[in-house]
RNA sequence: CGCGGGAUGGAGCAGCUCGGUAGCUCGUCGGGCUCAUAACCCGAAGGUCGUUGGUUCAAAUCCAGCUCCCGCAACCA
């Protein structure tokens, strides 16, 4: 018999920088589910990738003296070794420079182009000569400058296509408000407010201005721009219009595409837009999740956040990552993240409650029946809300995982975990040893936990594949027992099962400990890396510095701008007729402990308008990673005003 | 009046659609147990549900105003 299809697809990453907690959280995500669909029987193709085109790139690659492909590579290998570290189980990986992907990029750019769904227009921006860059109105700084070098910019055209979006706002806001395609369903009205309702703008779908992408087959001065490109990876990747494989009419429509919140935009607007140019079925539901955050708390050293996924997985297991960012992050709002989270959900899920009832029941058995229960049994009427609770924990979870309210799902698995627990304290299993009489009735209970834990550890484990074939050793569970299809019903473990005593699944984690050897870790050594590589490629000549003139000064006086949240103004006493000086330091200083204190600044540095207020120069402050700035103080003896060389 | 999200015991959250004893996890305190990874089980303390007003017999929940916080955007020279 055919089996049933599941497609499921990540969005394809931009390598422009190393992976991070968030890429696992939607990667992990949808590992979870593809595993689950796997377990029950369907066909599932499980893709992600890499979008690897586009101005930033190249202009990465150029500053490290680089090709972009050069530039991109040991960063997508990076990807691939955190999913492999991870325990992702992807069927595909894309890139957008594969070359099939090229070509169907290609075709569809001519296919929209031919049906007229794509027209040649003039893109009018801003545009920076010495950046080569073009912005819009909005990117252009306080004074109508450029964003990157604050120059001024001309307006430029530039010939561009255009993507005819604009005549599909009825269709679009029908098929959002109408299915169930886009959740959750509060995104919807965000959607139809902001972007349908305004107006749909057409989608200026190439470039000229760079050559980093895919060239635009009838015209090849342009490169496709964006979003043609990377959203096409989600049929490309399944032959769509190439050769490197053929399971489109296999797999498509997608069943779920998963992304993070902000470019939810672009996978309920414009990604069904395209496929309704093209006369393609549409994909059944889009799960656009939240962030993950990290300034839930105070900026304390205390509280440092390494949130390297490799040093992460590596010191606790990829599992229990896993676990933790699935457990903590609410369906369709944003999650914190702490080190101090991380730890203490592992050790009270996992740990106290799972581990510990792992351990505790498969120590029991072997302690009371050298590992193999006998056959008799005693029934008693406490076992019977414990067996009603797990018997029908796959009924309540299925439906979760499948419209990807993970940490719910994750929830009502550890309310089963924790009535074993309690019904171990109701049993007292341990006086039942004590007495001959009492076997057959020990035998039961222990027979019930390890029932429970059957069907809790087969549930568990997608969300967690590599830990749980451990448990199954452990409680003596053969492949065959822990199947979806009999993780409903109670009592498919033999009566006579034998348990083998194993290692601890979860050590416990000394958080205190742990917290100081994760702070001594902090600024990542890749940070350092990537920072060293780019001293490397721009290297300057001592008249080039000399050019820059440093004073020491003093801060006389000091107020926080009214209308910005990031800016403080300074008063600096520069030994001559003083300055003002506007800074970003906001979050790390507060205008009193400034006062009074000694400073270096940039003395011959053009005076510019920051939110209405005019800074005449810039004060040196240290970046010391992880959203941390110390301002340079300098000692008090230095007069104001004194040249630094 | 830029867009959006939020404000519930010490911390993190649920409840709000469809008004009617405020719930969960962690933490704290007390007790129990000893099979287990100093774990597990029970109990307690702790909340005027941001604020003001309105609707109602009844508001965390519905309505209006206000305050504050967080993303994004505009400004981190």
């Amino acid at each position: 018999m055919e089996k049933k299809k599941y497609y499921i697809t990540t969005p394809i990453y931009y390598p422009s920088g190393n992976p991070h907690i968030g890429h696992c959280y939607t990667t992990v995500a949808c590992d979870t589910i593809a595993r689950f669909k796997r377990m029950q029987g369907f066909d599932v193709m499980f893709l992600t990738g890499t979008d690897e085109h586009g101005m930033k790139i190249e202009q990465k690659a150029k500053a490290l003296g680089v090709t972009p492909k050069e530039y991109v590579d040991p960063i997508v290998e990076n990807f691939k070794k955190l999913w492999d570290v991870m325990g992702i189980s992807n069927d595909r990986f894309v890139r957008t420079t594969d070359d099939y992907h090229v070509k169907t990029v290609q075709t569809i750019f001519k296919k929209l182009y031919d049906k007229g769904y794509i027209y040649k227009g003039e893109y009018t921006g801003k545009y920076c000569t010495p950046c080569e860059s073009f912005w819009t109105e909005s990117q252009l700084d306080e004074n109508g400058c450029c964003p990157d070098c604050h120059r001024p910019v001309i307006d430029a055209h530039e010939e561009a296509y255009f993507l005819k979006i604009s005549d599909f706002a009825d269709k679009i806001e029908k098929f959002l408000t109408e299915t169930d395609y886009l959740r959750p369903k509060s995104r919807v009205n965000e959607m139809v407010n902001n972007f349908i309702k305004p107006g749909l703008e057409d989608l200026c779908v190439s470039r000229t201005s760079f050559t980093w992408g895919v060239p635009v087959s009838f015209d090849e001065k342009h490169v496709v721009y964006v979003w043609v490109d990377a959203l096409a990876n989600y049929i490309s990747a399944l032959g769509y219009e190439n050769d490197a494989y053929d399971d489109f009419s296999k797999f498509w429509p997608a069943d779920m595409h998963m992304t993070a919140k902000e470019i939810v935009r672009f996978h309920s607007i414009v990604w069904i837009i395209i496929l309704m140019m093209l006369d393609l079925p549409l994909p059944k539901m889009l799960y656009g999740h939240g962030w993950i955050n990290f300034n839930g708390q105070k900026m304390s050293k205390s509280i440092g956040n390494v949130i390297d996924p490799f040093v992460l997985a590596e010191r606790y297991g990829s599992d229990a990552v896993r676990y933790q960012i699935m457990r903590d992050m609410p369906y369709g709002s944003d999650s914190n993240f702490s080190n101090e989270i991380m730890i203490t959900r592992i050790n009270s899920d996992l740990a106290n409650d799972f581990g510990n009832l792992v351990s505790r029941t498969v120590a029991m058995a072997d302690k009371y029946f050298g590992g193999t229960l006998p056959e008799e049994r005693d029934y008693d009427q406490l076992d019977d809300e414990l067996v009603e609770m797990a018997s029908a924990l796959r009924e309540t979870v299925t439906p979760m995982i499948e419209e990807a309210r993970l940490s719910n799902a994750l929830e009502e698995i550890f309310k089963v975990v924790s009535r074993a627990n309690k019904y171990i304290d109701e049993t007292e299993p341990w006086k039942l040893g004590k007495d001959e009489a009492s076997r057959p009735r020990l035998a039961s209970v222990l027979y019930n936990l390890l029932e429970t834990i059957r069907i809790c550890s087969g549930l568990l484990f997608p969300f967690m594949p590599k830990t749980m074939p451990k448990v199954w050793e452990q409680i003596g569970a053969k492949p065959e027992e822990v199947e979806y299809n009999v993780l409903g019903e109670f009592g498919k473990l033999p009566a006579n099962v034998t348990v083998h005593k194993g290692e601890v699944l979860f050590p416990r984690i000394d958080i205190e400990k742990e917290i100081d050897e994760l702070n001594a870790l902090l600024t990542p050594a890749k940070t350092i890396r990537e920072d060293e590589d780019l001293d490397k490629a721009n290297v300057i000549g001592i008249e080039q510095f000399a050019e820059v003139k440093l004073r020491t000064g003093e801060i006389t006086a000091c107020e926080k701008m009214p209308k910005a949240k990031k800016l403080l103004k300074l008063t600096v006493d520069d030994g001559r007729q003083g300055r003002q000086i506007v800074s970003g330091i906001a979050k790390w200083y507060t205008p009193e402990e400034l006062v009074g204190k000694k400073i270096v600044f940039v003395a011959n540095l053009a005076p510019r308008k920051l939110c209405g207020e005019e800074s005449q120069g810039m004060i040196l402050a240290a970046d010391c990673g992880n959203e941390d700035i110390k301002v340079l103080f300098v000692d008090k003896d230095i007069p104001n005003g004194s040249p630094i060389g």
